[in-house]
DNA sequence: TATAGGATTCTCT
DNA sequence: GAGAATCCTATAC
């Protein structure tokens, strides 16, 4: 028998650890997205760890800028971007204030409101598809730019919050190099993911883009 | 099934 | 003006 997940908000003090500590103790978590059609909630499963000013793959790596001035926060917040023209990304943000670490939310499984989150994703062939990947799992939450600096520790009150749900131990956690970073930041193997979990988003190297 | 290339707009240099 | 923590579609095999 699988105990019930958990269903306390994640503390202030979760968060307020190293990056590498916090982005592994994320799996199994779940995350709650309260909209006004009802609630979303996501069972993470794949992230990956940004180390503020040290990492050259941070979007924090070059200062603080009005992007990413929330990174530079209280840890516990969501952190979204818009990248790409078309898309959003979240993150929380962890580590002592001013550190601007954050865990970027890579994938995970819906395990409720999976009607809402099929609305936002016609383009998914199946529910496994819904949240397989940062954009696509910030698209099935309908999570957008007016969530960046959300507390994800303030409880049912807030649209965004981070619940206990049921840790991933630790030596059944898998990492490798981070998705889609390039330079020197890719080299560090700060991508988390819950091994054999159809949910996980594939490894793609980073390809660079060119213009017409 | 794998790969290549286009989409689209914000942000920073 | 260049690049971006990506995704989708078409094409080739």
């Amino acid at each position: 028998m699988i105990a019930a997940p958990d269903r306390t908000p994640l503390s202030r003090d979760f968060f307020d650890r190293p990056v590498l500590d916090v982005a592994p103790d994320l799996l199994g978590r779940v995350l709650v997205r309260r909209t006004p059609d009802g609630p979303i909630e996501l069972r993470l499963t794949e992230v990956e760890a940004y180390d503020g000013a040290n990492d050259p793959g941070s979007h924090a790596y070059r200062g603080r800028t009005a992007r990413n001035s929330v990174m530079f926060g209280q840890p516990g917040h969501v952190y979204v971007y818009f990248t790409y023209g078309m898309w959003h990304c979240m993150n929380l943000v962890c580590g002592e204030e001013g550190r601007a670490s954050g865990v970027l939310l890579r994938a995970g499984e819906i395990t409720e409101g999976a009607e809402l989150a099929r609305e936002r994703r016609l383009s998914a062939r199946n529910d496994k598809e819904l949240a397989k990947g940062p954009a696509r799992l910030a698209t099935a939450l309908g999570v957008d730019r007016s969530l960046n600096g959300t507390d994800a520790c303030a409880g049912p009150d807030s649209p965004l919050t981070v619940l206990q749900g049921t840790p991933t131990p630790a030596d059944q956690v898998r990492n490798g190099p981070r998705t889609g970073v390039s330079g020197p930041g890719g080299v560090h193997p700060w991508r988390f993911w819950i091994p054999n979990d159809p949910t996980v988003s594939p490894y793609r190297p980073h390809t660079p883009r060119r213009r017409t």
